[in-house]
DNA sequence: AGCACA
């Protein structure tokens, strides 16, 4: 029993720097926990939202002393400490360092990620949106899309300190009623940072719209509607035309890599921008063209065929939504080929790990979203046959331009096929031939010839 | 109201 009148924990009381806070209301966000602990001395880390009811946190003080001061404190005072009126019960942590803390999301910026829960896109408009987060500050720009996750919107705002008030203030809580229509029950904001600090809106459109920039183009395909209108002057279903092709390739067995496809595509006319992504544990690439002729070729010629030899990566097409991909110029899983020193971009990026940015950014963009948001390629694994890749970046260099509307190709030999380049048919042999190592790089057997569109013209010569 | 995550 006791009689010191000190309250009796079975948990242990050995200070430490480190205080664990129970009770707390499960929207509370970092910036209340700071507000609530800083008076007591410099807090160097945080976590907060744990366990089930996310209704818990920690906090870390950089001197023992502090967190000493702030046990004291509400141990002998009057008023307890509180987070949105809820008594929040502190005590020693029995650790004394927070580890693993901060998500991504929790690093403060100016644009916030909003994912709006228990709705779908229809249900919410950019209006909306950009109305209630006015509230705070100037917005500039959003993108909305729809993840697994839900429906969520990218914010961005002048700077960190408006999107945090923002956040504060909107964080766990609903958009008014009257402003939803009425199906909608409940939709709670949830929201954390966004890595990105400038959004890079294509169109204003009903998914994005930049408010700094009214003169920007409206997105003719954007504005049709939601998803997918694609019904023909028949009433048949039919996806309207793209000079952006939508490909995914079926049994593959090898590598299909950006410059694969790079080459593969080539043969129809100028390759833009290549992106490549994962759907439904498939891989999918777009190909983006100059125009809708270019990619009709591409598409009605490649349709069906096979990559390699064997039934080996068949590529299916189809028009792509966008008109217009977003992408780096130089990844892994991407490339532009528009951006003028691609070359300088590609020895910069590849010797650099800082290509790959926020993790957890990442997957809400790594779809299709390109048309809208900042793209984000996930980190991939490093590819094999990285020297390669270096390799076919020199060559890349002198691509863009080298197909000059070359409107109706000849058939699609398999240009990275040794045997088959046809050498001197092709502007791509000038200067910076494709090296050995690209021609090799698909192979990941030496025993299969990777030979480009089985059933397709044979190979010159 | 009672200790995170790997």
């Amino acid at each position: 029993m006791s009689t010191s009148g000190q309250p009796q924990f079975r948990y242990t009381q050995t200070p430490s720097k480190v205080l664990h806070l129970r009770n707390l209301p499960w929207e509370c966000t970092e910036e209340e926990l700071i507000e609530l602990c800083k008076p007591f001395g410099k807090i160097v880390n945080t976590k907060c939202n744990v366990g089930a009811n996310r209704n818990q946190a920690f906090v870390e003080f950089a001197d023992l002393n502090q967190a000493i001061q702030m046990v004291s404190y509400y141990a002998s005072s009057s008023e307890p400490a509180q987070v949105r009126g809820k008594t929040v019960y502190i005590q020693y942590s029995n650790r004394h360092e927070i580890v693993n803390n901060k998500s991504p999301g929790d690093v403060p910026g100016n644009v916030l990620l909003v994912t709006i829960e228990g709705v779908e896109a229809g249900d919410v408009s950019i209006d909306v949106i950009h109305l209630v987060f006015s509230a705070f500050g100037f917005v500039h720009k959003i993108a909305t899309f729809e993840k697994a996750a839900g429906f969520q919107a990218l914010i961005q705002f002048t700077d960190a300190e408006t999107a945090s008030t923002a956040r504060v203030a909107l964080d766990g809580r609903s958009i008014p009623r009257y402003l939803l229509p009425e199906h909608v029950g409940s939709c709670h904001l949830r929201i954390s940072y966004s890595a990105h600090t400038d959004l890079n809106i294509k169109f204003q459109s009903h998914r994005s719209r930049d408010y700094t920039n009214p003169y920007l183009p409206v997105n003719p395909t954007a504005i049709e509607g939601p998803v997918q209108p694609a019904v023909g002057p028949d009433g048949k279903k039919k996806e309207p035309e793209s000079n952006v092709l939508l490909a995914s390739v079926e049994n593959m067995q090898y590598a299909v890599t950006v410059d694969v496809l790079h080459t593969v595509f080539s043969a129809f006319g100028t390759v833009q921008k290549i992106a490549i992504f994962e759907k439904n544990g498939g891989t999918q690439a777009l190909i983006q063209y100059p125009d809708i002729a270019t990619a009709a070729v591409a598409k009605e010629t490649l349709e069906g065929h096979c990559i390699y030899d064997g039934g080996y990566c068949k590529l299916h097409l189809s028009y792509s939504r966008h008109t217009d991909l977003n992408v780096k110029a130089y990844s892994e899983k991407s490339r532009d080929y528009t951006v003028p020193d691609a070359s300088l971009l590609a020895a910069g990026q590849v010797s650099s790990p800082t290509v790959w940015q926020n993790p957890q950014a990442a997957p809400m963009y790594s779809m299709n979203n390109y048309a809208a948001v900042p793209t984000q390629v996930p980190a991939g694994q490093v590819p094999a046959w990285d020297p390669a890749v270096q390799a076919g970046a020199a060559a890349y260099a002198s691509v863009p331009g080298t197909f000059p509307g070359q409107p109706y190709p000849a058939p699609p030999v398999p240009t990275y096929v040794t045997a088959a380049m046809p050498v001197g048919s092709s502007s791509l042999s000038q200067g910076s031939p494709l090296s050995p190592g690209v021609a090799s790089m698909p192979m990941t057997r030496p025993g299969v010839q990777p030979n480009l569109l089985s059933g397709g013209a044979p190979p010159p010569g």
